[in-house]
DNA sequence: TTGAAAGCGATACCAA
DNA sequence: TTGGTATCGCTTTCAA
């Protein structure tokens, strides 16, 4: 019936008795009152020494109803961490989450329904907050912020109006960034490929895209938007179809490098050269980008910066607080392909 | 001093009450005894439906000394999870865990000393076991398992005689299909460009790769042995290093695909080609390896099915089993490069 | 500032 | 098969 680990675990009373105090002056010292005469804070603090006694996280969460978990919650199925993006990012907000005395719970899961495994587990009050990474359907996340769970998302809510906090990287102005650096080496139509559009980062890279063209007076033209889905295929697909119908395309931002790099394939399947007779921009400056040839000119942001900017914005509201929406810039690294 | 989500939780009193029953009852019906009268069990399934009661787990983790948490340890700094292999990973075990109502608590942090966080985290039996994955040194791992913690490794545990159960990609057998379908297709002076053989993974591909080089009856030469440590640019460096000194070279075996990428950088950067002057094979099937030109030859091994396998067995190791290695085979797959 | 004692919500023993 | 009850280890009133 008890923890097996080790075979008697030290408790309060021991220390209290070692200590020559009671379980709740212990307990006081434990948690940093510091209204407890400094002799017997000593004297506890050297019982705990002695003894190498390790506080029950279960017991605690039992009497205070907190956890000290945090659940990333990641809404997709397995393949999703085959981007490194989620990996790194998970990463970052861990590691400013132990800093801080909380753990990271994992949750890899479609959040389709809003009665899941997911969904039940976090209304469940297991866990302290939930921090989610690419929502795609934000009916759970409102649900739980609802019901007074701590709640952050990585990424910019569509529904403006709700008042769940979030970080991002700013997608907008990175694709303009792009879109821009495009028009700027001569460039005169620009096609676009696009991430999935049901995702922030999907719309708002598009959204650049479209700001970037209008800002070079020119119209957005419909026809040179591609819609894709991040993939590799999806965009060498899509690209192939942009050059049948446009064949005076002479620029293209992808919404990310892997795109970036189908759509490569599919300008050099048709003779055409990358960059000279057609540009290409991609986002994120992954791996990838670097050891592409062409080795693919991009948009960096930030990715560790971000989960440590989603980590911050769970602690402060832990903390009671109404954290404004933090936006991390961009950069745009130039390489060889535009 | 409560959980503020609900602002009641329902508990097994309100349920005893309600289904007429004692709260013994209800933790039988709850925890699937079959020696309760149907009808009383009905009762008590009514009155969890009616309810919408929540387990408490802090309750039951005190009361049992289980968390229903286990620990997946990755040995490293924040940089680690840039390769999608400990995500997909991650999330392969997590699937199974998540299957077997077991959350995965993600612990990402260097590993170095006996007492660091982590080790004082997992000895604090916060968890009900722990997966290593990539480990440098295993004493920390050793010290867990005597005492008495769950714990699984993923690799293959450098001390042979440790008990540890682990599972693994068979990256010796990997190593010499790379190897061996160099020779087959008529390499003759085949160099190796090692990743980080302080890792299992990175001494098992060499070994493999050894093997495969007896095997065709020739003897190892050490000047063929370039060792790396997994990244892009070290694999390069070594590689303009093996070839000023050995320009025969025709062929190369590179621990992952990365390296295999910076290898054939190092090759066209001397003006020679692949696969025509040197071939390449590569290691881990990844994204990279199908969109790089040329494309890469390349071993793959089933990322997901090692989370799952990792993670099975450490479901075995709970039930008190002691499970057998797992090894898991790789499969070439030829592309361009060789 | 300190201590005694009553919870927190489940489990599991012991009787019946 | 069922119920009563002690118990897990910590927090937090309430009095002193």
């Amino acid at each position: 019936m008890m923890n097996e680990i080790t075979p008697t675990r030290t408790t309060y009373d021991e220390l209290a008795k070692q200590a020559g105090v009671s379980k709740a002056t212990v307990s006081r010292v434990m948690n940093g009152d510091t209204k407890v005469h400094p002799e017997r804070m000593a004297a506890v603090l050297a019982a705990v020494e002695a003894s190498g006694y390790k506080l029950n996280r279960a017991a605690r969460a039992l009497s205070t109803g907190r956890t000290g978990l945090i659940a990333v919650v990641i809404d997709d199925d397995v393949s999703a961490l085959a981007d490194p993006f989620w990996g790194i990012v998970t990463s970052g907000i861990s590691q400013v989450l132990m800093q801080n005395e909380l753990q990271t719970l994992l949750l890899v899961a479609p959040l389709d329904s809003l009665d899941g495994p997911v969904a039940h587990y976090l209304e469940r009050g297991e866990v302290d907050g939930a921090i989610f990474v690419q929502v795609h359907k934000d009916n759970l996340v409102r649900k739980l912020h609802k019901q007074g769970l701590p709640v952050v998302v990585m990424g910019t809510p569509m529904s403006k109006a709700s008042s769940i906090p979030f970080a991002d990287t700013d997608n907008i102005a990175g694709g303009s960034q792009a879109t821009n650096h495009l028009f700027s080496r001569g460039c005169r139509r620009v096609a676009t490929i696009t991430g999935d559009v049901e995702a922030s980062a999907g719309q708002n890279r598009l959204q650049g895209y479209k700001n970037a063209v209008t800002e070079n007076g020119l119209e957005v033209d419909k026809g040179l938007i591609g819609f894709a889905d991040w993939t590799f295929e999806s965009a060498k697909t899509v690209m192939l179809r942009l050059l049948a119908r446009h064949p005076d395309i002479d620029g293209v931002f992808a919404a990310n490098d892997l795109m970036a790099i189908g759509a490569i394939a599919a300008i050099e399947e048709r003779g055409k050269r990358v960059p000279d007779d057609i540009a290409v921009v991609g986002f994120d400056d992954s791996l990838m980008a670097q050891t592409h040839r062409p080795s693919i000119t991009t948009v960096r942001q930030d990715i560790v910066g971000l989960g440590v900017a989603v980590a911050e914005t769970m602690l402060a509201v832990i903390r009671g607080e109404k954290p404004d929406p933090k936006m991390l810039p961009t950069e745009l690294v130039i390489r060889e392909s535009a």
